[in-house]
RNA sequence: GGUCCGGUAGCUCAGUUGGAUAGAGCAUCAGCCUUCUAAGCUGAGGGUCAUUGGUUCGAAUCCAAUCCGGAUCACCA
């Protein structure tokens, strides 16, 4: 905000100095180092050239018009090398201060207006979610909120992977392995249940596969004709069928994995306003199909198969149509972007999906452009790089993928670890305590998730990667109940009035500035739909904050009015701390 | 091979869209708990920003080429 208002500001003294039109496109505004003095810094260079003056004479005319035409904001100024460092009005920052210190909605944006929706999470039913699942929760939740901090409405939906022939694959398993066992007589949670069938198929599957290439057969051969191969593509067209024992059975095993998919995302505080299934959606798109067909979007090969040719845009041709007339996976996605249309007249979609369907993401925003659905420009793809483990990728086949709710457990141990050795809560109840593992355990794993740039594949190591001091969630969470514990035993007295005439210290400064920030914080994450800025953020105001706790004393200020502006400073940090974290789905302790 | 993404300290990552002496955390080393919570603070060491060339007042950032890593280019989803 104060940004903006100097290029404001200096927009307009450089119209009236030099009579002629200028705009914010024209110089740059940064935060000046902490190395100079003052608060903003105008670069020269790009104005010296057409002014036909040297920075220090620029520097020298704009300073002096700045303070002349605003001697409320800018109180003084220094120029250094063609940097013209300005110094903002303590009034500013202590306005600010005063204004804000206790509002719940500080830094949220007014609505705009924009109706977008987020698609995220996305699971298979055949097997439980994993650390990659986890970002992808995490990601797409974030997103969401800040989209609505920043004045959005925002739809969250999710798409359930609940068909095809890898979900036969867990259900003939079943059929075959189980002798009638279910989550319940295993004491098993569902989704892993389903997933040990899956597994189980595979198995078999390999030693069919292994047999048949034994006695002679190719590999492709084998892996096509292997008897439980066979029997599961027996069992998808029972399924489209609609054979009634299949879907029993089908609607049996969905049911167990949604038990198990419902406690994990109620866990990791997943949910959605919308959610779709495969197995009603999949055959969504072909009228659009016949429809661009006669449009010419599309065009119909000699064997009946149908294609769109995307050459020109710099891609191939790509099928829409099976020669049978059955649809593929972008068919139904274009059929689902339209009935997402119909159902809420969205402006813009966001669909949280790994970076491996780039490819397929293009291309379905291509079509949506090309046969003309209202908000296809606004289609995005947050496409986020994958998680590995310092051993390289996670494979299920292997068994080195990290589960979901293995890792949400073991972080929830290691708070506990650490908050008994600490001993600080020890007058906890035994649910209070719970909760503040859960707290801090979700806690650091969702800030890991979250603190790095989504589009960067990320390496998760299980023993570094768990570590609770810097840049981590229970750093943020540790600052914001210590301002608490001072809260508690001093009272901010809302009816003093006489902080106007104290001098900032530095860090006091810092920390206004900082907080000042919030609202382009949510902005600029918003608008690179990037929760890791929100995350950085966070992290360098409590550092600040810890920075001003350890050189100053808040209960023990020199003065009254220092105690009353320390005690505001430190509301406010919890404050925006506490908001901030939120935007990435963290809870903020009292004490911990 | 085509397309896209990435390469910054021993490790994991920032770098405000071209600005001042490239910054954090972890790890290492040295300090700080009779004073508001030490999950903290202060300081030190650690860099050919993959390489080469170009653009200009100025480049980690923009352009070109090269090297390395990854993803993708299915009548699978």
């Amino acid at each position: 905000m104060i940004g903006a208002i100097v290029k404001e500001k200096v927009v307009s003294a450089l119209e009236g100095l030099f009579n002629m039109a200028f705009t914010e496109k024209d110089f740059q505004v940064n935060q000046t180092k902490p190395e100079f003095e003052g608060d903003y810094t105008v670069v020269l260079f790009s104005l010296v050239k057409s002014l036909k003056l040297s920075p220090d004479e620029l520097g020298n005319k704009l300073g002096s018009e700045l303070i002349k035409r605003s001697p409320e904001l800018f109180t003084g100024f220094n120029i250094i090398k063609g940097f013209l460092n300005l110094t903002i009005a303590e009034s500013f920052w202590l306005d600010l201060l005063k204004e804000n210190y206790q509002k719940e909605e500080y830094g949220k944006h007014a609505p705009n207006g924009v109706k977008v929706m987020v698609e995220y999470s996305s699971p298979n039913t055949n097997k439980p979610l994993h650390l990659g699942h986890l970002r992808n929760n995490f990601l797409g939740w974030s997103i969401a909120e800040i989209l609505k901090a920043s004045g959005n409405e925002v739809i969250k939906s999710c798409i359930v992977n609940d068909r095809g022939i890898h979900i036969c694959k867990s259900m003939l398993a079943w059929k075959l392995f189980s002798n009638g066992a279910t989550p319940e007589s295993t004491n098993q949670k569902g989704d892993h249940f389903v997933g040990d069938y899956y597994v189980k198929f595979n198995d078999a599957y390999k030693l069919e596969v292994d047999a048949l290439v034994a006695a002679g057969q190719s590999k492709a051969d084998a892996e096509k004709n292997a008897p439980i191969m066979q029997a599961t593509q027996e069992m998808l067209k029972k399924w489209e069928e609609g054979d009634p024992e299949t879907i029993q059975l089908w609607k049996m095993m969905n049911s167990w994995v949604y038990a198990g998919f419902d406690e994990t995302y109620k866990k990791i505080g997943s949910d959605f306003n919308r959610t779709y299934y495969e197995s009603e959606t999949y055959l969504l798109g072909k009228d659009t199909v016949q429809d661009g067909l006669e449009k010419g979007v599309f065009f119909r090969k000699d064997d009946g198969s149908v294609w769109i040719d995307l050459t020109a845009d710099g891609l191939d041709e790509k099928l829409v149509l099976r020669k049978d007339g059955t649809s593929v996976y972008i068919t139904q996605d274009i059929g689902l972007a339209q009935d997402k249309y119909k159902e809420y007249g969205i402006d813009k979609s966001i669909y949280v999906i790994g970076d491996e369907q780039n490819y397929h993401m293009k291309v379905l925003k291509l079509i949506c452009q090309k046969i003309g659905l209202p908000y296809a420009d606004s289609i995005y793809h947050l496409s986020y790089g994958m998680v590995e483990l310092p051993t390289g990728k996670m494979k299920s086949r292997e068994g080195t993928v990290v589960d979901a709710d293995d890792i949400v457990a073991e972080m929830n141990a290691i708070a506990a670890k650490h908050t008994a050795e600490l001993g600080k809560v020890q007058d906890f109840a035994p649910e209070a305590l719970n909760e503040l593992y859960d707290t801090i355990g979700l806690g650091a794993l969702k800030f890991f998730l979250l603190r790095v740039d989504p589009k960067k594949k990320m390496v998760f190591n299980p023993e570094e990667s768990v570590d609770f001091h810097g840049f981590t969630g229970p750093f943020i969470q540790y600052t914001h109940a210590r301002i608490k514990s001072i809260l508690r035993k001093e009272k901010i007295d809302p009816a003093f009035e006489g902080i106007d005439s104290d001098k900032l210290f530095p860090l006091e400064k810092s920390l206004l500035v900082s907080l000042e920030q919030y609202e382009d914080i949510i902005a600029q994450a918003a608008s690179e739909l990037n929760p890791s800025v929100i995350a950085i953020y966070a992290f360098n105001l409590a550092k600040t904050f810890n920075s001003f706790y350890a050189e100053h004393s808040v209960m023990q200020a020199e003065t009254e009015s220092k105690k009353q502006l320390r005690l505001r400073i430190a509301a406010m940090t919890a404050l925006v701390l506490s908001s901030s974290m939120k935007l990435l789905g963290i809870r903020v302790p009292e004490r911990m």
